[in-house]
DNA sequence: TCCTAGCCGTGGTCTGGCTCACATCATGGA
DNA sequence: TCCATGATGTGAGCCAGACCACGGCTAGGA
């Protein structure tokens, strides 16, 4: 069942069998519908929490209304770590984007369990090192790429990670309307509804209501970078 | 003398006088001009650094050429971790701004530090978790603000590093040419230069080579945000 | 069943900021 | 001293992409 997934996440890949059940049993579990909050921007909160099932959306939101989204996070992914080792308020709001559910783990439940053992410290920091370095990327896509281009790499991302091969192409369910899709990639909904419609008029991909079929992986690749 | 400036990175502010003179034993040394290069992006490596003296650029270059900074470093700020536990090449390349002198660690050294000291880790944690806000930060950035912005915000933050007051403002001496700083803000040099033009003539600062004094902090950051 | 609210597609306009093209100003080496 | 080289100021033109304004589509609730 969820120990399955839980088993993936880089916090728990170093722990044997017994300690990571250990571990599980003294997470919390929290169930949401789609387009719930699981908290904001700006709450205190000192819970890290791992993806169980479903999807969400790290976004922030600027002083004038508008919003920008970091990442979107799936099964077997970590997010709230950043309050934990950097003391301060929530610095994004999380939002699912499907129903989802969580496994959670408190600022001293995880300290308790770093003492003694290296290995799960070490883990964590390489999934932060490994952010940071995508967080670099991504500055570098938005002062070098073009919108169509980051609206490439944003989609090549995705089906890495959400999409299924079948004989058409890859089935990339995104669960992410245009808007989010535009958030994501900083850029405006209408120039990325036009950089996704000119990508389907080239016959690179197919598009489907909150999904795309990607049928020119190559193509799409190359207008990535 | 420069175990003063060691003891402030984060690296070490958790370890006791003795472990700290311990841990600088064990560390190497470098000595840079300005202008050299002491890694590019894409080579191997795997040791840690602490600025001890003078400031350093990471910079990546697009495949057109075209250079990005990620960030300006001075005196008790680390690098070069990310290769450390997210193996793969350097990421960026480091070069210096000035003169500078730098203490180095090597990956198995800094992991033998670590076990049987959980303080040490956290210290680490600390660090990454806050780099990783900080890059967010930047995103968010380049995405709502415009380059004015983005220029006031970035002069903000190296006041805030290497500024010093004095009767007629805040000299912050950054050695960076207004190319290098419209690399950091992820703009063209002319726009920046046009941007520090217009501040200069509103009264909010006075231009000097390679370096500002701020004479309206309270406008300056108004403009920032 | 209809109606409403949110998505999605696509044109037209306007502008921030890039590129190009210079002129000027330091500064250090011969 | 004089020149070469790099840094700095500034203007002109152009264009990617934001913003605005629609019309059509779809799904879920009354």
């Amino acid at each position: 069942m969820d120990n399955d997934v839980l088993r993936q996440a880089p916090l728990f890949s170093a722990l044997d069998d017994e300690a990571a059940t250990a571990l599980r049993a003294s997470m919390g579990e929290t169930k949401l519908r789609r387009g719930e909050v699981l908290f904001h921007e700006g709450d205190s909160g000192d819970k890290l929490y791992v993806v169980v099932d479903g999807k969400v959306k790290l976004g922030r939101t600027s002083s004038d209304g508008r919003e920008n989204l970091l990442a979107i996070l799936g099964p077997g992914q970590m997010f709230g770590e950043l309050s934990l080792f950097d003391p301060g308020p929530r610095s994004a709001t999380v939002t699912t984007v499907t129903d989802a559910s969580f496994a959670s783990l408190s600022h001293d439940d995880l300290l308790r369990w770093l003492e003694g053992r290296p290995m799960v410290a070490h883990g964590l920091l390489s999934q932060l090192a490994s952010r940071l370095r995508k967080a670099n990327d991504v500055v570098a896509d938005l002062v070098f790429s073009d919108v169509p281009g980051r609206v490439a790499k944003a989609l090549l991302d995705l089906a890495d990670r959400f999409g299924r091969s079948a004989d058409d192409g890859i089935h990339v369910h995104h669960d992410l309307t245009q808007e989010e899709l535009a958030q994501l990639v900083g850029a405006s909904r209408e120039t990325v509804n036009k950089a996704l419609a000119d990508f389907a008029s080239r016959g690179w991909l197919r598009l489907e209501p909150r999904s795309v079929v990607i049928m020119d992986l190559e193509r799409l690749s190359r207008r990535a970078r």
